[in-house]
DNA sequence: CTATTTTCTACTAAAATAGTAGGAAACAGG
DNA sequence: CCTGTTTCCTACTATTTTAGTAGAAAATAG
């Protein structure tokens, strides 16, 4: 995504450049592609001249969109990765809370982050704000 | 090390007590327990009238030291797992900043709450603050 | 028609996770 | 000293996840 963010230039930019440029596989980066495809995040043309773009401007995708639909949910158990919390033992866990509270910090730091902000790298970790 | 905790009153407490109480095998309490002992975590005693417990009040402990131990180190990213970052394109890559952030996001979380904070449940994951 | 490029399905090797298993060492009580 | 209890130590294992590879079909520009 930041290659494409950087190589941006309204044409559609084919996997072949962006292996070139990033020295990863096609194969592996049509898997990521073609999923942020399938949600929206690229628009994608086949065929010659063809290729990925983003669908809006870097400033306007969260990190945590792109990794959630990316790398899965982002939970940091397994608990908490349904819509549903189906643990038996939900209802006596005494760390539930915890894992809830990591859940909810992870997603918002990384909502907080822009794919702008890793192109320019203007933000530093450190001007990330909590938010209640 | 809630339940060791919530049971403490100064004697050494038997594994077979807390596997009981809490229905997970003697053998995966071992290995979790030894480990927190070698680490000066917990004091153990072998033998009739042996066992484990806490080696300090349970406000002492921070859960992020805790989960170092028994989970390893919480590293979001495999190159932020060592104390020296010897990933090759460490230099280039314009996502480490990013990892960077979120690894202090979550040890900070974790850090702020205390084996206490889960025996009470009185804090809410709502009241931590971040910190800069 | 041809070359390019995405799309789709299936497969795979290595590592991590979440344990189980067996026995040795230490120690309290009789 | 003996016995039963309990930690300590080493090894093993099944399942899942991770990080890919592989092959071919569908779409499209020139």
């Amino acid at each position: 995504m930041i290659d494409l963010a950087q190589h941006n230039n309204g044409e559609y930019i084919a996997l072949k450049d962006v292996s070139q440029r990033q020295n990863i596989s096609i194969k592996y980066l049509e898997q990521i592609t073609s999923l942020l495809s399938k949600f929206g995040l690229l628009l994608s043309v086949r065929g010659p001249q063809g290729g990925y773009k983003l669908s809006k401007t870097p400033a306007e995708y969260k990190v945590g969109d792109i990794l959630r639909i990316t790398e899965g949910n982002l939970a940091p158990v397994a608990c908490l990765e349904t819509p549903v919390n189906t643990c038996e033992r939900k209802e006596t866990c005494q760390t539930l809370f915890l894992w809830e509270g990591l859940a909810k910090v992870i997603n918002e730091y990384l909502d907080s982050v822009s794919l702008e902000h890793l192109v320019d790298r203007n933000t530093e970790a450190d001007n990330y704000m909590y938010m209640i």
